[in-house]
RNA sequence: GUGGUUGUAGCUCAGUUGGUUAGAGCGUCGGUUUGUGGUACCGAAAGUCGCCGGUUCGAGCCCGGUCUUCCACCCCA
């Protein structure tokens, strides 16, 4: 019985015109990636485990796909582990090795690993897939590309100037024009956090927060209760729910919030410079939000924090997010470099570029002429003439297969047609004598023969 | 991980309160047309109704499980 053939859960096959639309979409961010002075690597798909677990959280944990050791590891386990019905003991005795699950901490392991290679501030972009053992949903997927960009080694903020910059030269260049880039600070997360007194409960804290534009104030209110954030710290946010006006009118209105808190200050003043910077040099067409809800993302973040939301009225979740961590190498032994980054999410770039029909049309890219197989001699002037018509970048190709009937003759056009080629040559038995080829373009219709040199000067 | 949803021909989908041989459009293949595609007309092939089990005289339809799709939650690009 034939199997019915399927690919796992949350992946997707991608035919030509979806590989064209992506690589649009990649070389578009690549190029900016070099304009701005980034440097490629690639790390391999699967890391030690020890070398990601952890550093996502819980959460993350659970969503990164383990990879089940080789041999006979059952073998390997006492009577206790299999006893012991706890992942946390068992996983890391049958798994060693999992596949990344994004690309800054293989990132950073890199750095650490080649910290005599590199010269810092190492800039380094890099565009791969990453995977997660997450529900697919709309724009989530099990496998998914992202185009990372990160500096290591330089705490300057003219870094997350740049990024932005970077950000918005992008979506500007994919034309799609109004992408929300929203900044936060951990910091001043961190100062709210001790200033309600929950600063051991930051994490628990920043999640509840994050989530008010969704749920609305009370239910924000009751998560941080439920996750036990003291009543008087809860109230002492009031203001924070209500903070309106443009970026440095919220910047003011934070400063009077925090004025105990020395960490909220300081990413009040970073914000504020990353602010006027970017108003003094300006931007295309993006627009740079404060957003003190903006939480989400990875723990490991402990300065700017970025996130992008695609333009107004289109249903997506974010795509693109980064920031600054102080940390990152510090876990792999390569202490007092700072890093900070930002990723864009091409499989969900692609579905909003897709709803907003903003894919130019010439990204279609197919062979220009196709050449009609009639027999032996004929192939052979065909395939010299194909040739010549690649020599000068012409896209060319012969059908491999003769015409042996009316029908094959019919069967070859067809594949022309449906494949969207738009020139057709027939060199058949009159034209072998005449030295000539019948160059037909299949929009028109109309057929004219000619020479070889004509025919060159005709398609490219 | 939680809740809901979807699955019928290659594709998009019909299929009545459970009742003979499961349909349509598109596509494919063949013909009208043996050196000319797209249009038209004629014809044909194509389905274990996701999979496993149950209820029933009888299941595409009802029930349970499982996989898959999409959506929401959690979390995230």
């Amino acid at each position: 019985m034939a199997q019915k053939p399927t690919i796992p859960k949350g992946t997707r096959d991608f035919n030509a015109g979806e590989v064209a639309k992506r690589s649009y979409i990649i070389d578009t961010i690549k190029e900016q990636f070099k304009l701005f002075g980034f440097e490629p690597i690639e790390t391999p798909s699967f890391e030690n485990s020890d070398t990601l677990m952890g550093k996502y959280g819980d959460e993350g944990d659970r969503l990164i796909f383990k990879i089940l050791n080789s041999g006979e590891y059952l073998k390997k386990l006492s009577n206790d582990d299999f006893e012991s019905k706890s992942e946390s003991v068992f996983t890391p005795k049958i798994s060693e090795k999992a596949l990344r699950y994004d690309l800054t901490v293989p990132f950073a392991r890199y750095v650490v690993q080649h910290q005599n290679e590199i010269a810092f501030p190492f800039k380094r972009y890099q565009i791969q897939p990453v995977w997660r053992a997450d529900r697919p949903q709309k724009g989530r997927f099990r496998e998914f590309y992202q185009c990372d960009a990160d500096v290591v080694g330089s705490t300057s903020l003219l870094q997350e100037v740049e990024l932005i910059q970077l950000y918005d030269a992008v979506f500007s260049e994919l034309k799609l024009e109004g992408v929300a880039i929203k900044i936060n600070n951990r910091k001043i997360l961190s100062g709210i956090a001790e200033l309600i007194g929950a600063k051991d409960k930051l994490i628990d804290f920043t999640v509840a927060l994050d989530k008010l534009d969704k749920i609305g104030e009370e239910k924000v209110k009751a998560e941080m209760r439920r996750k036990g954030i003291q009543e008087d710290g809860i109230s002492k946010l009031e203001p924070l729910f209500n903070l309106t006006g443009n970026f440095s009118e919220q910047i003011d209105k934070l400063k009077s919030i925090l004025t105990t808190s020395e960490i909220g200050l300081k990413g009040i003043e970073e914000l504020e410079f990353i602010n006027e910077t970017i108003s003094s040099i300006g931007i295309k067409t993006a627009r740079l939000q404060l957003d003190v809800t903006l939480a989400r993302g990875l723990n490991y973040y402990t300065g700017a924090i970025f996130e992008v939301s695609a333009p107004e009225g289109v249903k997506m979740g974010s795509i693109g997010g980064g920031g600054r961590y102080d940390d990152l190498t510090g876990i792999f032994g390569l202490n007092d470099v700072s890093g900070v980054g930002i990723s864009f999410g091409l499989d969900r770039i692609y579905l909003v570029l897709e709803e907003l029909n903003l894919f130019p049309e010439a990204i279609k890219e197919t062979t220009k002429v196709i050449f009609i197989s009639f027999g032996e001699q004929e192939a052979l002037v065909s395939l010299q003439a194909v040739s010549k018509l690649r020599d000068c970048g012409v896209k060319a190709e012969l059908y491999p297969d003769a015409v042996t009937s009316g029908k094959q003759m019919k069967k070859q056009m067809n594949y022309a047609n449906k494949r969207n080629i738009p020139y057709v040559v027939l060199v058949g038995e009159e034209e072998l004598k005449n030295e000539s080829f019948a160059l037909k373009n299949m929009v028109s219709g109309e057929q004219i023969n000619m020479s070889l040199s004509a025919l060159i000067e005709a398609l490219s």
